[in-house]
DNA sequence: CATTTGATGTTCT
DNA sequence: GAACATCAAATGC
């Protein structure tokens, strides 16, 4: 397992990029254990971005999860429907977060599998439907990320650079200037396919 | 095909 | 009351 000391002592763009390659698994009520590759991230840096919902060090009830020290988890509804997860980064008081926005799963849930009896997509590329695949609400935010629950592992799977892409975040076109640094990596979907 | 829209609820002004 | 780190389905070519 990854420790939370991890997402503390690392700069939260270098991480944005280790990530990937990395697994992440979740054992909930709804889903049971269940888990993949994390494929796609985007980092926000509080303070200075304005895509943040922590930007200028903004402090309300929801953004209070940001400040608190890395290695917990900082989930909130977006649009009403979809939950998504991210990844407190940095100290106590930096208000640094990841946004896991891909997953590859290995570990389909077997409680979805059992209830739907369809077959899953195996790539979930999108932040709303891979907290669902995982059974993650709203219900763990500031779940700390080395209990039983949410938990990250390195398994040693390493992603060629060559593989991977960087560019511009989804959906922060509001951010102005910021909407366009290049603070989102992903995997090449055809690397993802071979994985 | 591309573009629009409806679902939906919490947060902050 | 408006905005919002989305998605799938419906509509318009």
């Amino acid at each position: 397992m990854i420790s939370r000391n991890y997402f503390i002592e690392n700069d939260t763009l270098w991480l944005a990029r280790d990530l990937l390659g990395k697994y992440l698994f979740s054992n909930t009520i709804s889903n049971g254990l269940c888990g993949g590759i994390i494929t796609e991230t985007e980092a926000y840096l509080g303070s200075i971005d304005k895509a943040s919902h922590a930007w200028n060090n903004r402090r309300t009830p929801r953004t209070e999860t940001m400040f608190q020290s890395g290695g917990i988890a900082y989930i909130y509804l977006c649009y009403g429907i979809h939950h998504l997860f991210n990844i407190v980064t940095n100290h106590h008081g930096i208000p640094h977060a990841i946004l896991i926005r891909a997953l590859k799963l290995t570990h389909p849930p077997q409680l979805l599998l059992a209830k739907g009896s369809k077959t899953l997509p195996l790539h979930f590329n999108g932040p709303g439907k891979l907290t669902k695949a995982l059974g993650i609400t709203t219900h763990y935010n500031a779940t700390p990320l080395d209990g039983d629950r949410i938990w990250l592992e390195d398994r040693q799977l390493i992603i060629p650079p060559q593989q991977v892409l960087s560019g511009p975040r989804i959906g922060v076109e509001y951010a102005g200037e910021d909407a366009l640094l290049p603070w989102r990596f992903w995997v090449k979907e055809e690397y993802v396919a071979s994985l």
